[in-house]
DNA sequence: CCCTCATTTTGACAGTGTCAAGTTCCTGCG
DNA sequence: CGCAGGAACTTGACACTGTCAAAATGAGGG
């Protein structure tokens, strides 16, 4: 009898797990070349065919990885959140540094989580995952206003900041270390939402 | 006799453009994944080895790919940068929307240009086609200032947007016709250089 | 006990990048 | 002119990839 939730299964327990943590293993040890689905089944002590019945072809098993990989993302981002001061600015700039932490630390990851060609987009786990994650983003930004924009240009102004930012960082065409973010994200006058 | 320039050989005539131009060409019709080594020899009849002998594997001519996706990219701003009016603010505007416009025509390209660990970053060629771009972007920055921030800084807050914009809407994480690029960039409150 | 079916394995196939060896054709030199 | 020498390309092979079909394995219920 296994645990409630935790389907036991006859000959590997659970294979589906196993293979999504072998990924992520090999995605960060190797980058994206590395990620093979013949290695994760040989990491997974399996045959290389086994991954077949439980995940879509590598698209099926890139996309429960990457699904795993929001999830982490949605931690690093509510990590650093919580620990921070709680007045808005302090609490964005946080989630901010947890989303660019989550980016350095994770790099091969995070650059898969934005390949949409690699992964099935139209999965439900995925897209709740990716909306989570969204969604503490967007949370920080409430209290805020720029400008004339609305709630969305807003969140739009502050996601494609962060976003554009750790993509130069990692293809190593902005130095962080140069120019750190911190110096950047003041630049946008935000202004506390009056009502 | 050839034209000055080019350097014209037995088999075929000057096959490492034929190479590059098929692997845009490939790019374009079918993605990333449907850029091969060998289907860009096909395509340039010629065996499946031949490339080998012009490129130093599929990195290199990854890498010759891109750089040519630079140039172009460099063409598209500078194409709506020079039909825009001649004061500071549109200029930067019609910048940005070369910026755009490139990626949205070219998804597949736009991606490729920051998997870096897919090109070889050293290559001379490649650094100075991408330093163009940069150049135009930079150019376009210069009579602004941003806040506190230097020259840099305000290079890096506007390449960061506009590059974070691009990445979330070729990866459908932002609707770019619910909220257009034109209502986000006024938002940086960017003010004339004085001196 | 055996039957059923989900799970996994084995084997095969087409396609990939890369290397080594052979072939073809241009070029420059005698 | 012709003929070496070498550059450009071809052929063939290898290991590796994802995917599929068929066989084998094991767990659970009648």
């Amino acid at each position: 009898m296994a645990p409630a939730g935790t389907k036991k299964r006859h000959h590997h327990g659970n294979l589906e797990r196993a293979l999504v943590e072998a990924g992520i293993e090999l995605l960060s040890e190797g980058g994206h070349s590395a990620l093979t689905l013949r290695k994760c089944a040989a990491r997974a002590g399996v045959s290389h065919a086994a991954p077949a019945h439980h995940f879509d072809g590598l698209k099926g098993l890139l996309t429960a990885i990457v699904t795993e990989g929001f999830k982490t993302f949605t931690q690093s981002m509510i990590e650093q959140r919580d620990a921070a001061a709680t007045d808005p600015h302090a609490r964005l700039v946080a989630v901010c540094n947890g989303y660019l932490k989550f980016s350095k630390d994770n790099e091969a990851m995070a650059a898969l989580m934005y390949m949409t060609d690699e992964i099935f987009t139209g999965n439900p786990e995925f897209q709740s995952a990716a909306a989570a994650s969204y969604q503490v983003l967007a949370d920080a930004c409430a209290p805020f206003t720029s400008g004339a924009a609305g709630r969305k240009g807003t969140e739009v102004l502050i996601w494609s900041l962060v976003q554009g930012y750790a993509s130069l960082a990692r293809s190593g065409r902005i130095d962080a270390a140069e120019t750190p973010f911190a110096d950047i994200l003041p630049l946008l006058d935000l202004q506390v939402r009056e009502n």
